[in-house]
DNA sequence: ACCGTTGTACTATGACACTAGTACAACCGA
DNA sequence: TCGGTTGTACTAGTGTCATAGTACAACGGT
């Protein structure tokens, strides 16, 4: 034992840490889960420039999986220069993704809350809402590349998705 | 040349076959990709018993991958007892997933997509909706799960998820 | 200066996903 | 019955993911 003693919201974490979590049954790659939960979190606002993230020996407890794979996921961060270790502090991120404004973010959050209470009584379970969802969102992709290529014949456009 | 021409509906093909796509960055493995794209399908009442599922050959053609990708997708959902492959003439469903009615799904279908284009106009991007579902769903399972605890004290529950 | 904390590097090993290539089996229609 | 279509089986090889285990480097506080 230390001086840290563990506790829901510990001391000692600058700025608003997040909690991995691991969905075993989705297929993706461990270390890739935790940049993406990093990369939404930057996207949504919840983890900005300065914050900290877990530390690696913190994400080995908790999730019990091996430091490489930490190392690896945080290495994906750093090299997409959003994040950066710092030997004897931790991991602090360093670059930011939000696109929209926080206070639209959370009305949008509570639209889309609204709409899970209603698939839910509905019927839907869980993988239904993803189904769903999954499904809208590839017609949404559809439906818009179709709008740009009707628009798009004198102004082209690059559609390229990395986060560069 | 043998008599089938190609087009976008092909003929020969009975019932309403969905079309497979594949998202590379995903990180989720190609045939696992296939097995959910199905079921989702299979969940949302696209598809239902007798359907016929894309070609193995043409999945082959269609994705540039390899037969064995697609025969691992096609023995998952045989042994989930999705789907079954009659030689000489394809592969078929045999079972069903779906929960709630067609009509209600339209319904919650509408509403995602109006959810959609608020996003895209709040500013957000795909990734940013994914992100935002991905973390509000996230939330949704945490909430019901503490709900639940509150409740089940006398009457315990499973929650596993898989097909059965 | 020392010690503990934290990030980082390295090698080796096992499991899994995907591929290439070949061959065979079941079914349908002419 | 024959030929084409389609599903299926098999082997072998390659790359990635995750693991265990060990060791080192940078930083802060006392």
């Amino acid at each position: 034992m230390t001086l840290v003693q563990p506790s829901d919201s510990e001391p000692g974490k600058a700025g608003s840490a997040i909690a991995f979590q691991l969905d075993p049954a989705s297929g993706v790659p461990t270390f890739l889960q935790l940049v993406q939960q990093v990369e939404h979190a930057l996207r949504l606002g919840y983890l900005t420039t300065g914050d900290q993230l877990p530390k690696v020996r913190d994400v080995v407890a908790d999730l019990a999986i091996n430091p490489n794979t930490v190392m690896k996921a945080y290495r994906e961060l750093e090299h997409k220069g959003l994040a950066s270790g710092r030997p004897g502090q931790g991991t602090f991120v360093t670059g930011t993704l939000s696109q929209a404004g926080l206070p639209e973010i959370a009305g949008l959050r509570r639209a889309l809350q609204r709409w899970l209470v209603d698939s839910a009584n509905a019927g839907l379970d869980e993988d239904g809402m993803v189904a769903l969802f999954s499904s809208t969102l590839r017609d949404f992709r559809e439906r818009g590349a179709a709008a740009e290529s009707r628009a798009a014949r004198s102004a082209p456009r690059e559609v390229g998705g990395g986060v560069a």
